[in-house]
RNA sequence: CGGGGUGUAGCUCAGCCUGGUAGAGCGUCGGCUUUGGGAGCCGAAAGUCGUAGGUUCGAAUCCUAUCACCCCGACCA
């Protein structure tokens, strides 16, 4: 547990150095200027630039919030930075996705963004992939290239270090960040060029048994998507230059999604969290239950069949999240990556990928979680769940209050920001909004007064008077 | 890659047509007054006008080139 933050002085009680602006007069030598704390939650040491404008380039709604809450900042084009506060809803987001796959039996690694032409030329891939590839040459003019996905970085390293049929299946994945020289990168980071992806693996010695890890994938997606608050529909899909011949866009309905879907309304009430996953049953009836309705992008649409659903037809636009291949031996084969069978005899793996967009799904979430006041985030991927608003900063009651509420929230492993800043009410409520967090609890002088503090849930406004008491005990419940 | 557009203060923009000492609002910093939904007044700091050439006595403004970014389309986790 991390030490009390209501402990720590608050920066004007520095009595031997004060802080000052960094453009301030100089600290004398030997004597270092009090930094705050990584773990001090207090907007006024917090580095989160809001933007109270629009920047201009932004045009879609999850661009502009993420600008304007102080989440990221664009590099060049369709390459960002992330801020504080964006590298944590990052890794929210990272983190729900690895519980899923670990949950799944995959195996976690890590490969480099930097690869080899020749990897790719074992491929055939190299002269394939076309300019969206970034190559690029090291001192000794050798060919590399920013890794784009790692089919055969991971081709490479099951071939050369699997070598029994014991050794299979598997399932491996990592999180890295991808490069993908896009045409026209745009929507800040749901179509960057440089993006951070999950990518996961299977090897299997036989078809029928890729396609159990393909359900069991299919399976970990519906439930990763839900846990991030999102309805993410299953659709049929084409393969694309990746290959293979089963696959599936995991889909989220959002009025500013690239691309137009149409499906049937059923998935709407299906909720993937109802029951706890069971990996080692027989996954197909569930993969069966979740395909056998309805559900197409704009590619593969098939107008007339769409039609067969009447009133039960959904037509919205979609943000694509993930999407599932199995792809049998089409990077084994070339590549020669076999073990060996019971019987002495090299067998080719049958291998599937799974990509999730974790980047993307950032500004996806949004797309889906937001109104005109800013971000609403799922509780599960929120920065912080409460924002603690001091509607009076220096009225000493107000003050003692937030700090003891502030402590009490740290105590009991509930991550808060505090806005501490010296701003108006209607300031901070503002910016609040705006930064989405799932609860506000608000502290001033008036409801003090009568001894009551107030919780506003970001996503209904519902708001609650309470006693500062009943407040701790519902937000840490 | 085709088509269109924009580069002026941290952000949003005006000024350019018709060349003559760089502007506003917001934000930032200081002061006073305020204080429950983006406060008011006073003061201050902040821009080699994307870059490089050219025309001119003089260029943010006119010309040429170039770079960057954005939008529409085709392409894509």
């Amino acid at each position: 547990m991390r030490p009390c933050a209501a402990r720590r002085p608050r920066p004007e009680s520095f009595p031997e150095q004060p802080l000052q602006s960094l453009s301030g007069p100089a600290i004398p030598l030997g004597q270092t200027r009090q930094l705050p704390s990584g773990r001090d939650m207090r907007l006024s040491a917090y580095f989160l630039p809001v933007l109270k404008e629009t920047p201009s380039e932004a045009q879609i709604v999850s661009h502009r919030l993420m600008l304007r809450a102080g989440m990221i900042r664009q590099a060049s084009a369709g390459i960002y930075s992330w801020l504080p506060m964006g590298l944590r809803v990052l890794r929210k987001i990272e983190a729900i996705v690895r519980e899923e796959q670990d949950r799944v039996g995959a195996q976690e690694l890590l490969m480099p963004t930097v690869q080899s032409a020749e990897l790719w030329r074992q491929s055939g891939r190299y002269d394939a992939y076309g300019p969206e590839m970034l190559r690029i040459r090291d001192r000794h003019e050798r060919e590399m290239l920013y890794g784009p996905t790692n089919e055969e970085q991971i081709t490479e390293i099951f071939r050369d270090l699997a070598k029994s049929y014991r050794d299979v299946p598997r399932m491996l994945y990592h999180i890295q960040w991808k490069f993908r020289d896009e045409v026209r990168p745009r929507f800040g980071v749901m179509r960057g060029r440089e993006f951070l992806m999950k990518d996961a693996y299977s090897f299997d010695l036989t078809p029928e048994a890729a396609r159990v890890s393909y359900y069991k994938m299919f399976v970990a997606y519906l439930r990763t998507f839900a846990r991030m608050g999102l309805k993410a529909i299953p659709m049929q899909a084409e393969t694309g230059p990746i290959g293979g011949d089963l696959s599936h866009e995991f889909i989220i309905l959002a009025e500013t999604g690239e691309s137009r879907v149409f499906c049937h309304k059923a998935f709407l009430e299906k909720d993937p969290l109802a029951q706890e996953p069971d990996y080692e049953a027989d996954l197909e009836p569930v993969f069966k239950d979740w395909t056998s309705h309805y559900a197409a992008t704009e590619d593969v649409h098939d107008p007339a069949k769409a039609a067969e659903l009447g009133d039960d037809l959904i037509t919205a636009r979609g943000i694509e999240v993930g999407q599932v291949f199995y792809f049998g031996t089409k990077y084994s084969k070339p590549m020669n990556a076999t073990v060996a069978g019971p019987d002495g005899q090299p067998i080719l793996l049958e291998m599937g990928s799974y990509g999730v967009g974790v980047s993307r799904l950032a500004g996806a979430i949004i797309e889906a979680c937001h109104d005109d006041a800013g971000i609403i985030w799922p509780e599960s991927v929120a920065p912080f769940k409460v924002g603690l608003v001091n509607l009076k900063s220096g009225d000493a009651d107000t003050d003692a209050m937030c700090e003891k509420l502030y402590g009490e929230l740290a105590a009991a492993g509930v991550e808060a920001l505090y806005d501490d800043r010296d701003e108006r009410a209607g300031s901070k409520f503002a910016t609040m909004d705006l930064l989405g967090l799932p609860y506000q609890l608000v502290v001033g002088p008036k409801g003090l007064k009568d001894g009551v503090v107030e919780i506003k849930a970001r996503a209904t406004g519902a708001r609650d008077t309470l006693s500062p008491e009943a407040a701790i005990a519902r937000l840490t419940a």
